[in-house]
DNA sequence: CTGAAAGCGCTTACAG
DNA sequence: CTGAAAGCGCTTACAG
């Protein structure tokens, strides 16, 4: 370890350029409280010797970290990455940094451990993309003042919530399958919840079959199951795109051909879903979009106090070669 | 605003245990410096009291931030959310966090006020998982001693470098190709380097063409250009699944049957390679092992000071239905 | 083993 | 507009 060190501080700025730390460090900072020249001079020193100030200090000092927590189930999450990258790029601009912690499981030590490193590093806000986390930690989060956003379909008591947009993309699937002429559905769904809203917007009486499914190789399971039924479903609503190309796979082993005899839509609009054979008809959801409302809205909570205005996740279906006219 | 303070601070313990800060401090910290019986009180009070210590004077006193800093060209890069999950996961247990950042391009404003970003928050380590990054940067790196370690195939001139495995993987698929008579080669690969690499596993004179890309629409495109070519392959090698797929695609629209006309092989092993149909054989990589490695080697560096032992990025090819013996 | 004290690098009332 | 000073919440030599 060298001695002398690594970094200049804001003394050594105000040093070099004659003036007090109060004045070096309000020409950093604000600006217009400081004079003309006494500014030059700080900002020419502080660029000449490199300065990078010290966040931990200033954190202490001003009360403020500058970071906001993001809490994830799994980074690996479909579209997660697309809104992280996006929130990012936009608080950066902001001056705001991001601190992630994946908890392992929706409660117990980790959780605790998680919540405890982003409280512990100041962060001044919350983003949960895990609505079992915002559920377990809605009341301390409450009780803390905390601004949050939770990625949620539904609004957990009235915080401030994005919509991933599920309930609305099924919306849009059920309206486009039903006036193609298709009557019994299949839905293959991550939870019982999201499985429950896809059959909400059926028309009663007109579901084969829901299946919970954690994987793909459960989905194409559950594929299975439905088209042995004897009133096989002549389209499947899949809520991810990795089960509906799942469940493609499962109708051509059994020789039942897509969409001809049986109509498939996914959800997320994947990378791989224009590419597959045949191409995935799904709702595709504008990722970046919502990493950027994540990030406004945040902002605007820091700096106005006020909650942003209602966000509507972008979502849209994308008609591609899975999906077809009901056969007769 | 509530005008107590939101959290609980050391002192607060410590006078609820009746002992001086700098023994709370202690205690929590170092268990051994302290008396069981004071330790006791402190452990209590500070559970009683709900403390969260500030990372913030933490850092500041200690000069050290637990914090481990990731650099990003997107998240939404193959397998990065794995192995960054359990990079996170892994610097959990011990202690550390993680900050990460995304600047936009390799270097510019935006890659300074990126660096500037960890470097201020007082990163003690890297992980650049960038290569253009990783060069750009490891002059800078170097001189302020930093630990870090690039995700790259190349070791950027001994620093510690995890080798991503492309190359390897090119062997073990090009041999599997080989053995299975193929003798005329395509190669997709996101850059000439790579590209090169496979060529480089290939007996000279076998390769009918290689095609730098960026997206699936660029492979779908080069694809279709070695199918054209009169001495068009009889096996193409990409490197991500999402090529390989598109590759797939492009061969089935034109008539071309995969595998009897034309083995592909993808790499990555994502979620869909095996769902697809025909099932890509692709070369898997463990990447929550790549980022188990990528925290061990760098609390390695930081508590001893050694660097890590070299690491082999696990990799193994996954035969599926994508490829073939050559046609005659 | 324990405590009083100094100090980490900043920011921000408070005077002038 | 500018500076001297206090203080943010911790950790860690230094004495005892």
């Amino acid at each position: 370890m060298p001695d002398r060190p690594l970094s200049v501080t804001l003394r050594e700025v105000a040093r070099a350029a004659g003036v007090s730390t109060a004045s070096a460090s309000r020409a950093l900072a604000h600006s217009d409280r400081v004079s003309v020249e006494l500014r030059g001079r700080i900002l020419a020193a502080a660029e000449r010797l490199g300065y990078a100030p010290n966040f931990a200090a200033r954190s202490l000092a001003a009360r403020r970290s500058g970071l906001i927590g993001v809490m994830v189930n799994t980074l690996a999450e479909p579209h997660l990455a697309d809104t992280l990258t996006a929130l990012e790029r936009r608080l950066a601009a902001a001056g705001y940094g991001l601190v992630i912690v994946a908890p392992q499981g929706a409660s117990g030590p980790s959780l605790t451990r998680a919540l405890q490193q982003l409280l512990g590093r100041g962060a001044e806000g919350l983003v949960l993309a895990d609505t079992a986390h915002a559920r377990e930690l809605s009341p301390v989060l409450r009780a803390r003042r905390l601004p949050w956003i939770a990625m949620a379909d539904d609004a957990l008591g009235g915080e401030l919530a994005i919509d991933g947009g599920r309930r609305r993309g099924a919306e849009l699937a059920c309206r486009y399958l039903l006036d193609l002429g298709h009557r019994r559905f299949g839905v293959i769904a991550c939870d019982a919840a999201t499985a429950a809203g896809v059959v909400d917007a059926l028309p009663g009486g007109v579901v084969a079959g829901t299946a919970p499914v954690q994987d793909g190789d459960a989905a194409q399971a559950a594929m299975q199951r439905l088209l042995d039924q004897q009133d096989r479903p002549t389209a499947v609503i899949c809520d991810r795109d990795l089960y509906a190309l799942a469940a493609v796979r499962a109708c051509l082993g059994q020789g039942v051909s897509v969409p001809s005899a049986v109509s498939i839509i996914g959800f997320g609009d994947a990378d791989f879903a224009r590419r597959a054979v045949p191409a995935l008809t799904t709702l595709r959801i504008a990722s970046a979009a919502v990493g950027e409302h994540l990030a406004a809205s945040l902002l605007a909570c820091l700096e106005h106090g006020t909650p942003p205005p209602g966000f509507v996740t972008p979502i849209k279906l994308v008609v591609r070669e899975s999906t077809g006219p009901a056969p007769r």
